[in-house]
DNA sequence: ATCAGCGAATTTTTT
DNA sequence: ATTCGCTGAT
């Protein structure tokens, strides 16, 4: 499994064959015209490419083609420094960069570049925890619990931890955990460390997360990243082959590492040194899952001889898209000055539409992408819809329906966490690693075989006192002392013997035991019955989960179970999605970095849902918020629009949090006004101004948002690094444990004066900002919730809520 | 003891 | 819209 580790890494030899017929261009200056690895860079491109050795650090904005140099110089590093690509460690942030970054050093290099190391932190640290599974404590049967797994045994962790009801939230022990992970503790150091007065009872419910986790030899998607960075840092045999091995690394999107991520490359550049990273701190937007953005501000202090190029010239956007980031992200305090710049043609201005709801904005986009489209002015595949959160995607995917628009959604409910799948995969699991108890209780359940809760107790007793912990053998061998009877004992024994078989023909590979699982337990049958409104599209899942498998199976040949295991643990939706085809593509931001399209549009751009309602009292949120903007905008090649809607509905409630502040900081010139709605920018910031700056309705409360004040980075902090002091929002929302419910938020805040909400309106006359004045027909509901039709002349009849208009 | 059925509550972003 | 949790029927 492991042959490097068994010989000296000097001693073998570079199989190098001539790259191309370019003689010996070792030092490759002049000829960089015809050099097609050096062909079309910029000087400072140019210079990051060639880089002799030693740190690097590349701060490269949005569009300034770090993808290409990063590419170009793992190309380079092959051809004409004769590296071993299998010497070469290039880290990317999503599967899907790592297969870009691969096909394009592929396509430079040609099979030359194989063995290269690309991939994420997760999955090369879970490659390396397979490798020398036995040095961190584990047998090779290890299982990546994702989100839901690892939900579903914090439930059982605190359920036996008795309910009260100070209890802490499972999400926010969730991310209190994940924080004390990023920050490589134990529960002891989280016991010790974290300045909170619930340590003591968050750093039990981890130990015992931790241990039912470790009894069935799962690991999370934070523990992949902590165990392998302790076999790194803390097993001199290993760290000391693999740092040696890898003379290059390179790491893109640095600014959105974590500490353990830090710490993990730190190790393994260790000794040559050659450590490449590329990023932007301008576009860092995952500290809420503990990226910290010091990593790449320090990283001249962490590594002292550090080149840093500065790569500002923008090839991507126009003038005009870039400014409208520009201004926005200004505002920033902590980031690293610096303006991007282009000599792009200067476009089309920056539009901003203003809808009433977030149909109508839904419609408008969809009517403006199909007119261009029809006039052959764009082309579907090269338009995206963007928004903030996931729950915006489904009135644009019904108006795509309606308008007849061809579209993609982007992540959402990930195909592989679909129930589902989800039950198929625990079946396959449980083949792999018959002591995952998660996934024992969800196979066993689905379909329903009439072994509940306190069944599923006695069986698992019977595992740890007679199998070792072994789930299917336990099943197989139940008797009739051990409290099951009847069908119970029957359906459980059958299923026993379904996992040992599965277990036995392990090595077949997923796709006949998916096949058998479904025959052998009538699984689409099941469905049908229970679920008869979906049944068909869930197998429909099941027929593509069976195909996905055939086609892994063939891609890798005879891997295995546990290969594919990992495989879909850790590539999720996004990198499945392949954006081809003539479609549009919604997504949320976050799933658009690394990305660009001709046509942008970004959607919802309302104070409290972009920036969000939870980022609003925090000044480090707000400005990872703005960053998102910044990503969001400069994804834009040619056209960008900014788009809100004055009022939406969300679940039952309305909210309508009015122009987001990020409209209001660009200067009104920057921007033209869709004109259809008759409002010019002035109008639509006073609007704004009226309502933007009170709170969105639907503000959260404090029962799930911190309130406690504690705040990452905040002055709570004395001296060591024992507080929230690491940029770990996800942590710091966790401290309802503390303060338990907060009181009523909601309460609290300004009320919004709406003179008129509360008389009756029928029959007047009202000035609407937006549509003008015009006369109520109808009213339904009561106060500041009550909806109006109103007919506004030339404009048409309009619902509209009661508080967005006043008498005249 | 199990599970279907009902009402209530829940949504930020993801490897 | 979906999921969670409780209740009453089997």
């Amino acid at each position: 499994m492991e042959p490097d580790l068994e010989r000296p890494v000097d001693e073998i030899a570079p199989p190098r064959q001539a790259a191309g017929s370019e003689d010996g261009a070792t030092v490759p200056t002049r000829e960089a015209d015809s050099d097609p690895i050096l062909v079309g860079l910029n000087p400072v491109q140019r210079e990051a490419v060639l880089h002799p050795g030693g740190p690097l650090l590349i701060l490269a904005g949005a569009g300034s083609g770090k993808t290409r140099v990063l590419t170009r110089r793992v190309a380079h590093l092959i051809e004409r420094r004769h590296v071993r690509p299998d010497r070469i460690l290039a880290v990317t942030f999503t599967n899907k960069a790592a297969d870009e970054m691969r096909s394009r050093v592929e396509s430079l290099v040609g099979m030359n570049g194989r063995g290269l190391w690309i991939g994420t932190f997760h999955s090369i640290c879970l490659r390396l925890l397979r490798r020398h599974a036995d040095r961190v404590g584990f047998s090779s049967a290890i299982t990546v619990f994702d989100q839901d797994d690892q939900l579903a045994l914090l439930r059982e962790v605190l359920k036996e931890a008795g309910s009260d009801s100070e209890a802490p939230r499972v999400r926010d022990l969730q991310s209190l955990i994940s924080m004390a992970k990023n920050k490589l503790w134990s529960p002891d150091d989280l016991a010790d460390q974290w300045r909170h007065p619930d340590r003591g009872r968050g750093a039990q419910l981890y130990r015992e997360y931790q241990s039912k986790l470790r009894a069935q030899s799962g690991v999370d998607f934070d523990d992949i990243l902590v165990l392998a960075t302790r076999l790194v840092e803390q097993d001199e045999q290993v760290g000391a082959h693999y740092a040696s091995l890898f003379e290059h690394i390179l790491v893109d999107e640095y600014q959105d590492t974590n500490h353990v991520q830090y710490r993990f490359v730190r190790r393994l550049a260790q000794t040559h040194q050659n450590i490449t990273v590329v990023g932007d701190d301008d576009q860092s937007i995952y500290g809420w899952r503990g990226a910290d953005i010091t990593n790449i501000l320090e990283f001249e202090r962490s590594f002292p001889k550090a080149h840093v190029l500065r790569m500002t010239q923008n090839y991507r956007s126009t003038p005009a898209i870039l400014e409208v980031a520009n201004e926005v992200v200004k505002r920033n305090r902590s980031r690293l000055e610096k303006r991007l710049w282009t000599e792009n043609p200067p476009g089309a201005p920056v539009c901003l539409r203003v809808s009433l709801d977030e149909e109508q904005e839904a419609q408008t986009i969809l009517r403006a992408i199909q007119e261009r489209t029809q006039r052959g002015q764009i082309r579907f595949g090269d338009v995206t819809i963007l928004y903030r959160i996931h729950a915006q995607s489904r009135p644009f995917e019904e108006a795509c329906l309606t308008i007849g628009v061809p579209y993609v959604i982007v992540g959402g409910i990930a195909f592989y966490q679909r129930r589902e799948v989800k039950d198929f995969l625990a079946y396959l699991r449980l083949g792999v690693n018959p002591r995952d108890r998660v996934s024992f209780r969800r196979a066993i359940a689905a379909p329903r075989r009439g072994i509940g809760e306190v069944s599923l107790g006695r069986i698992e007793q019977v595992a740890v006192a007679r199998h070792q912990g072994h789930l299917g053998e336990a099943c197989a061998g139940l008797g009739p002392s051990d409290g099951l009877r009847g069908r119970a004992l029957e359906q459980a024994i059958e299923f026993g013997q379904l996992v040992l078989e599965l277990e036995a023909r392990a090595l077949e590979g997923p796709e006949p035991l998916i096949r058998r699982v479904l025959e052998s337990t009538d699984y689409t049958g099941w469905l049908r019955e229970s679920e008869p409104a979906t049944w068909e599209e869930r197998s429909a899942n099941l027929t593509e989960l069976e195909e996905g498998a055939a086609r892994f199976q063939s891609a890798v040949g005879d891997a295995g179970l546990a290969a594919y295991l990992d495989q879909v643990a850790l590539y999720t939706n996004l990198d499945r999605e392949k954006i081809d085809g003539d479609r549009i593509t919604l997504m949320t931001v976050h799933n658009a970095k690394g990305l660009e399209f001709d046509t942008v549009f970004i959607a919802g751009l309302e104070e409290g849902l972009f920036p969000h309602a939870s980022s609003l009292e925090d000044p480090s949120e707000m400005e990872e918020e703005r960053r998102l903007f910044y990503v969001a905008a400069t994804r834009a090649m040619k056209e960008l629009t900014l788009s809100a809607s004055l009022e939406r509905r969300r679940t039952n409630r309305f909210f309508g949090g009015g122009l987001s502040r990020f409209i209001r900081e660009i200067p009104e010139g920057m921007l033209q006004v869709d004109s259809r709605h008759g409002a010019s920018v002035s109008e639509l910031v006073e609007l704004a101004q009226r309502w933007g700056t009170a709170p969105p309705a639907w503000s959260p409360g404090g029962s799930w948002q911190s309130r406690s004040g504690t705040r990452p980075g905040g002055a709570g902090s004395s001296g060591s690094d024992d507080s929230w002091s690491a940029p770990v929002p996800a942590a710091g929302r966790s401290s309802s444990m503390a303060s338990g419910r907060g009181p009523g938020r909601q309460e609290e805040l300004p009320v919004i004066q709406r003179s008129t909400s509360a008389a009756s309106l029928k029959g007047r006359r009202v000035r609407h900002a937006v549509f003008g004045v015009g006369k109520v027909e109808d009213e339904e509901g009561s106060g500041p919730q009550a909806r109006l039709t109103i007919s506004f002349p030339g404009v048409g009849r309009k619902r509209i809520l009661a508080r967005f208009v006043q008498p005249v």
